[in-house]
DNA sequence: CTGAAAGCGCTTACAG
DNA sequence: CTGAAAGCGCTTACAG
């Protein structure tokens, strides 16, 4: 272990001392604040190349006692889907890295039933006066409201898990849907005969609004023409989330083609699809999204053969420190930072780092 | 964006003014230097305990003026595999942004086929006396003397890509192995009937070293074991890595097996294999390990059905990182940090980080 | 338009 | 065994 020696050959000081100036001049000029003539601002600049000036971020962030305030919105963790504690946990693992190089994080919740809570927390969020913010843009119409009003009050936005058509965001985490349904029919393709029947299943109370379920389902049919394999497609819409209405909906599907060979599920809901082949005996094909507890289980006992993962606690984490390091260093950010598309079996899933 | 506010309520000095002692002896306490009296010392603990005081890990990097010295010892990239570019890449980017923290790494490399080198290489590395190392075991025996020295020189080492028997490594940053064979065979059991015949292949010019090789078929044979699968699994090991030799092999291969279905590289050569396949036109599955640009076209093109990848920039990048926060922060750091055992397909790779 | 000085929360010789 | 003081490389009022 040795020691730094001419720290600082290359510092404030040494630009001041070669400048003919004091060093709150120099960081005048670094920070690109008015008040150098600019004369003295050229030549500094100048220095600055020679040297090839890199500030020292631990000094940078030590001496600035800013505070960063952020403001994430995402849905509450229902019953119903554990999905959203994924990205929970890492917009709080990125808080706990964070909070020590003064940022503070505020995490709102809506719910993903109530649109009128989506809007609600979003008004909360502007009152509070944010730096950055961090949402998921369930409610389309909603959140482009949302994101007009951040964009007036120059606050820098991201968008995790599904995107927004217009491009006012400092960045997309997520994963991009058409691809990852293109994924799944790519991943059938090779377990099916061009015979058999698949059923795609899109559960969600709000599927106009749900649009990324059919992003998802668009890019699995895309797959299968795309190659032009002729296998049948049906495709069920489930508006109720409750277990009986799934139970009935694939009931019914199962009434009317009995042969179907894989049912290929567009979210998270996949377990209760693997609850009613189990209980209903059926030996079909199963195909899903997400990483949660209950996938799991029937990943485990053979209910789900594949889950599609697309590292949904990787996108609050990323996120939050996307804005962290636009804010404190206006480092650039990747505009749409695509997810991988992860394939999980009953084999690899221990490994898997949601 | 708003100030800090009573920033140090919390730090030494508020420490100090409460033990009534100055803030040097607070630091003697905190990093548990001699010199302090057992009083004085309690007093001080009582207080870190009562304020939960966490050090300001920004100042005392930028206060205590140390530099690390980290070397690294991997294979070096060759016209036969690029494979090891990936964790260089990991290791370089670790670097990038560890070097303003006051870390400098020392890149070392050795020749794959000369056991020598990494002897010779190793000697180098232990003269110039490291705070830390971070190795590709990649011969056994060597490996272990070399960590051997490095244990009664204590400094902390990292093994990267495979591990070793002994148990003194700071940590394990790699892939399991056995089980990636192991996700090969459940991937493959989805892909055939159970008469289909399969066909292993190891390609390594030393077998015998690269044990790694072997624990993969290990796993990839158990898996048809424990799930009393019945496929014929056939098994060759080309011991010459050129083309020519494996081409040679897999065609005495096939002229004496010619309904073989399924081939299962254990390795990253999986490319030479595809390009034997396509030469030959003979249309069998086939799968391989790592993400290298070679196998990527292969993929695309439909010759390679599926790569198994493990992260390797990530490892690099991990074993860095980790020997940083042992040295620079006393963090705990797991021991063995398996990699995710991720499955690549033509449809995904495009969204893979390596 | 510019500079002197204090301060961020630590560590490190040095002196006693 | 203990403390006063300088310093890490920056930023920030404040004064002129």
């Amino acid at each position: 272990m040795s020691k730094k020696v001419n720290a600082e050959l290359t510092g404030v000081k040494e630009i001041a001392r070669r400048a003919n100036v004091s060093i709150a001049t120099v960081d005048r000029v670094i920070h690109n604040r008015i008040g150098v003539s600019e004369k003295t601002k050229e030549k500094i600049n100048k220095i600055i190349l020679e040297l090839n000036y890199q500030p020292n971020l631990l000094a940078q962030r030590l001496a600035s006692r800013k505070i960063f305030k952020l403001a994430t919105l995402i849905p509450k963790g229902s019953d119903e889907t554990s999905f959203w504690e994924a990205p929970l946990k890492g917009i709080e693992q990125a808080n706990l890295e964070l909070n020590q190089f003064g940022v503070n994080i505020d995490i709102y919740f809506f719910d993903q039933n109530l649109k009128e809570s989506f809007v609600k927390q979003s008004k909360i969020i502007l009152k509070s006066n944010p730096d950055g913010v961090l949402f998921a843009p369930s409610f389309t119409n909603e959140s482009i409201a949302f994101s007009e009003k951040c964009k007036s009050q120059n606050i820098p936005y991201v968008l995790i898990d599904s995107d927004l058509p217009n491009t006012g965001s400092l960045s997309y985490m997520g994963p991009n849907l058409f691809h990852s349904g293109y994924l799944g029919a790519n991943l059938i393709s090779y377990l099916t005969k061009q015979t058999d029947k698949i059923l795609v299943v899109n559960i969600s109370k709000e599927i106009d609004t749900h649009h990324h379920l059919l992003k998802k389902s668009e890019g699995f049919r895309a797959y299968f023409k795309d190659n032009k394999l002729r296998n049948p497609i049906l495709q069920i819409d489930v508006r109720n989330t409750d277990y009986q209405s799934i139970q009935r909906s694939l009931s019914k599907a199962l009434k009317e083609d009995d042969d179907i060979k894989v049912f290929f599920i567009t979210n998270s809901r996949v377990s209760d699809v693997a609850r009613f082949l189990e209980q209903s005996k059926k030996k079909i094909l199963l195909i899903g999204f997400d990483f949660l507890q209950k996938n799991i289980e029937y990943l485990k006992s053979g209910g789900i053969d594949f889950l599609i993962c697309q590292k949904p606690q990787e996108q609050g984490y990323r996120g939050v420190m996307a804005l962290y390091q636009h804010l404190a260093f206006a480092i650039p950010v990747e505009k749409k930072y695509f997810m991988p598309i992860d394939i999980i079996t009953k084999e690899n899933y221990t490994y898997y780092r949601n």
